[in-house]
DNA sequence: CACGTTCATTTGAACGTTCAAATCGCCGAA
DNA sequence: TTCGGCGATTTGAACGTTCAAATGAACGTG
């Protein structure tokens, strides 16, 4: 008879010749070392526990192989994926813009605690919630990151249901606590008919969405709280609620401006509806600046270049993004950690037209 | 003594009591349906192997438990990770607007082939490339999409050389073979010039960037050779190189509106620099459409809503995209599948400004 | 009735890592 | 000399899945 055994132990490559690209294996590195498996994880995971001497020989050849963790096996076997889903927002809203920002600053913000962004789509909010569900069962994510709150928002119920870390980038104005960033809208817009008044502006208009969200409620209310404690009577303040309808907008504008007793100071929602205020300020050979004053909100990029300068509020958006990201890393080391909201200041950029 | 060989196989539960949201596994759904682990997944990766009714006993108790397989689990041992990683461009890029809107798509397309989008940022080439070797060596994606090509772009090299699938927005115009998918930006602005020398325009400017790239370039070529193909002396087209700052653009751009024949036709790179010619026209109480023709580039969201609706090049960047994630799917599928280039053609959208 | 075929299902192993416990070597104190 | 204790390192097991091979059942065929 054969003796296997003896085969087996003299065979000499328990792994079979490795492929070009072929990544090493912890194994690989600990054989290169010659030291354990666990020896090679230490260094990498708690180099105290490692000689200094051995810490060095694992870890040139760590470098000599070009060895890295296999994502997968580690996440595996701690029970994370060191991810951080974030729902990409639909097209065609008017906060847009601040959101690629935001997205960006977010990129930025938890790579700093050893995340990645893990992006999907979904065109509801059910379909949304679905994918939060999927992607818990799957443990594909270690926390979420959602923007777009509504008051009581169905989102927040549920993740803290099930557990799962999150922070929000607004209030939910909601009973159950979580924690979220959000930035005062009300300030924002608070600033901005401040600086409007102290430039003698006494009629005013406000640009806000046909479908009311407390981002836009806020904002209004900071118009409306300002320009009363200031004595300016409510029948001075006019009120524009568009769609998101470029023609639409337009012809709403238009007709206001065309109003007797029209209104010479605009604040709106966003910098896209003050561009187009700035438009059919022109097409009346009205110059925006010296005859009315426009502020749009976000300092979107374009605003910079619109109209010799669009005046706006802008929100701090990488304070919000790495306040996020210290708040998710907060729950993510400990899930029974206090929740926190913090509220950011926006900014009045002051440019041309006002 | 006492024997603890029965006392351990006595004990009831071989698995711990389940946390609240503890997800279930794999031999949850399989005791609850009385079949093994391997029909359990047969009945998700492959259900023609698993008779009907067996089938749908275990679809039952999936559903009952709630069951979704571990994505850590089941790419560790099919070594892949169903991730396409994606660096996410820095802010203050021209190109910005289609970028972020570019993002979006590939996100719902990367889905229809079961994939998410991993994002990361890093601030230069460098950091780009030893991003790509990582999550190559961790096996954290199983695909890189990349936008932004330059000519022999270092990361089509990087990653064919790495042998990881790849497809790049844009061409790299090398002698290495790769997928790509692009636009044809020289058959977008020569669809505004035709459109523009309809309308009886004469005198022309292009507005570029300072810093050449393939992509302002191969636009501003579409530019001279439709211009000279219709016999438009050199000299009537002035060419300016902006750099990414709105003061300084104001100014070059005004300079070249006050010149003596000044062009009456502008075509530019992006949205953002004909928004600023839009601004320079109205300062001089010139008409955009009626007294010069303003075309931009991508269709950004304002382009609707500036000047009254300014006329743009739009890219097809949903079928961009889908195009990726197609080209995409293909290399996942087979590694030594035909690479393949796709060029898509750009639309001219006329709005008021021209 | 034995036998090969085919289909449905199960079993053992493996993916690459980290956790938890065990082992080893060394030092100082009893 | 022995032994406890401590630091450094190794070993066995486990995370949850899928692959590959084995088993079992059912069925016609010679």
């Amino acid at each position: 008879m054969i003796d296997v055994t003896s085969r087996t132990a003299l065979a000499i490559p328990a792994r079979p010749e490795r492929f070009a690209h072929q990544a090493p294996t912890i194994e690989d590195v600990a054989r290169h070392a010659g030291v354990s498996r666990q020896t090679v994880s230490n260094t990498l995971n708690a180099p105290d526990r490692v000689k200094p001497d051995t810490l060095e020989r694992v870890r040139e050849a760590i470098n000599f192989l070009g060895y890295r963790a296999n994502r997968n096996a580690r996440n595996l076997r701690t029970r994370t994926s060191r991810a951080v889903a974030y729902r990409i927002p639909p097209l065609a809203t008017h906060l847009n813009s601040v959101m690629d920002t935001f997205l960006h600053e977010l990129t930025y913000a938890v790579e700093s605690i050893g995340c990645h962004v893990l992006l999907f789509a979904s065109t509801d909010t059910d379909e949304e919630m679905a994918t939060y569900w999927e992607l818990s069962a799957q443990s594909a994510a270690d926390g979420i990151v959602f923007s777009g709150t509504e008051r009581n928002d169905p989102r927040a119920e549920l993740l803290t249901e099930r557990g799962m870390p999150f922070v929000s980038f607004g209030r939910t104005w909601g009973t159950g606590s979580h924690s979220w960033v959000d930035v005062d809208g009300r300030a924002g817009t608070r600033l901005a008919i401040e600086h409007l008044l102290a430039r003698g502006h006494r009629r005013f208009a406000w640009l806000g969405t046909t479908d009311t969200s407390p981002v836009n409620d806020e904002r209004e209310l900071g118009v409306r709280e300002t320009l009363q404690n200031s004595g300016v009577p409510a029948a001075d303040l006019h009120v524009l609620r568009l769609a998101d309808d470029a023609n639409a907008d337009r012809i709403a504008i238009g007709e206001l401006l065309d109003a007797k007793n029209a209104p010479t100071a605009f604040v709106s929602l966003s910098d896209l509806q003050a561009i187009t205020v700035l438009g059919e300020l022109e097409a009346r050979n009205l110059t925006p600046g010296r005859d009315a004053a426009v502020i749009g909100f976000d300092d979107s990029p374009v605003a910079a270049y619109a109209g010799g300068g669009l005046s706006t509020i802008r929100q701090p958006i990488t304070a919000v993004a790495s306040e996020i990201a210290r708040l998710l890393a907060a729950q993510l080391a400990d899930p029974s950690a206090p929740t926190e909201g913090i509220l950011l200041q926006p900014e009045l950029i002051v440019r041309r037209t006002s």
